[in-house]
DNA sequence: TGTACATCAGTGAACGCGCGTTCACTGATGTAC
DNA sequence: TGTACATCAGTGAACGCGCGTTCACTGATGTAC
């Protein structure tokens, strides 16, 4: 097979099709939009020719699922980069903190489809930290605090488990700005109040004990 | 109508039976297991009894949904109940503020299928706070907060929105516990991440700014 | 270079399912006189 | 106290739907000689 056409066989590449589908379809419907027979009747295929390349439609779910994933790191990436380096060492690794929560909730507000899915992706074997599979997203926020420690910026036996209440106060803002009560706030109100609860759960891990 | 004998027409009271049996099939199933037919058929009844006494569906399981919140303000009240009264007014009132969240961690942890019934009600109106239809696990923060104030252990000040973080940090550590990466963790570490992570955010709150 | 053959991605038709909802009805309960 | 009638909670049957999945197949692609 030529690496330079990537067409082959009769669709070309039904696999990364109905992952795309997929994106397309959940990004407004989220999981429950997801059907097997939708996303092939938008890659223009028969049903069936999904079982060429999945097991069955949970396993289609999961690889959207990573992409969503990788999507949601993304925004997270780009949010952390556009942190003024300008700042000293302690307030920078402070402020990608933030931009790691921040982005998480920004992402969940603008694309609350593809975060409903990306959270998804959690349904696999018990440890979360198996090898090389962390999800890119967690990583973002050990590295963050990884750095904020080296920084000096964190004592580093207050290091251990610092992601857990980090991690909950962002998720829980974004269920509450999503699904929730802030749902019809106005945008400002909800940005306020998500730097708010960022703001303190940072205070908290930082604070003089 | 005797109000001794509930018993009356043919069925007795449907309406509270199928909001029974909407709660024993949610407790193991979710919302999704709530289908109409299904709640009839536990309550021995044709499917379409239930337009007697509900618009839809979506009706139905809002009126579950609403028992179910009931409850979790039980399972919240019952820790709250279970603080040290010996203790001096400031630690009085964060104890009873972290019960708060524990609490709600805790009954998510028990009881998921009720706990995603609960978050479902918000589904209404905007504004979360129109008068008397305050949802009662809601009121049980605010509550906690404004006894925080008034014992003189939080700045009046600082008191406008002290719900949001709160509420993000333990519905969030409640949705990673029920279907997240910590879903597979053994209860004792969940116990000691959820004390973590609910007093690191009251950390953040007390810090001194 | 040409032919025979194997591979395998996709087809077409069908399965059995449970769902929410609508229709015209029945028959028990409660009420008026 | 007894009868006629209205109310209305529940029945029974059916609708149309979209779903995941299975079956036997077809026909284009790639390979061996």
């Amino acid at each position: 097979m030529e690496a330079s056409k990537v067409r082959a066989y009769h669709h070309g590449d039904l696999r990364a099709a109905l992952i795309e589908a997929g994106l397309r379809v959940a990004r407004s419907g989220g999981e429950a939009a997801l059907s097997l027979r939708e996303l092939t009747r938008a890659a223009g295929v028969t049903p069936n020719a999904a079982y060429r390349h999945f097991a069955d439609r949970h396993a289609l779910v999961l690889a959207v699922a990573l992409r969503a994933q990788d999507l949601l790191a993304d925004a997270m990436r780009e949010r952390i980069a556009a942190v003024d380096p300008a700042l000293p060492p302690v307030p920078a690794a402070v402020a990608r903190l933030r931009a790691v929560g921040l982005g998480y909730i920004q992402f969940a507000r603008a694309e609350p489809g593809w975060f409903e899915l990306a959270f998804l992706t959690h349904d696999e074997g018990p440890p979360v930290t198996t090898g090389a599979q962390v999800p890119p997203p967690y990583q973002l926020l050990l590295d963050a605090l990884d750095a904020l420690v080296a920084s000096r910026g964190l004592p580093p036996e207050r290091r251990p488990h610092a992601e857990w209440p980090c991690w909950s106060t962002v998720h829980g803002f974004a269920d509450l700005a999503t699904r929730g009560p802030l749902r019809h706030q106005t945008p400002e109100t909800v940005d306020a109040l998500a730097a708010y609860a960022v703001d303190t759960v940072i205070s908290g891990l930082l604070r003089q004990p």
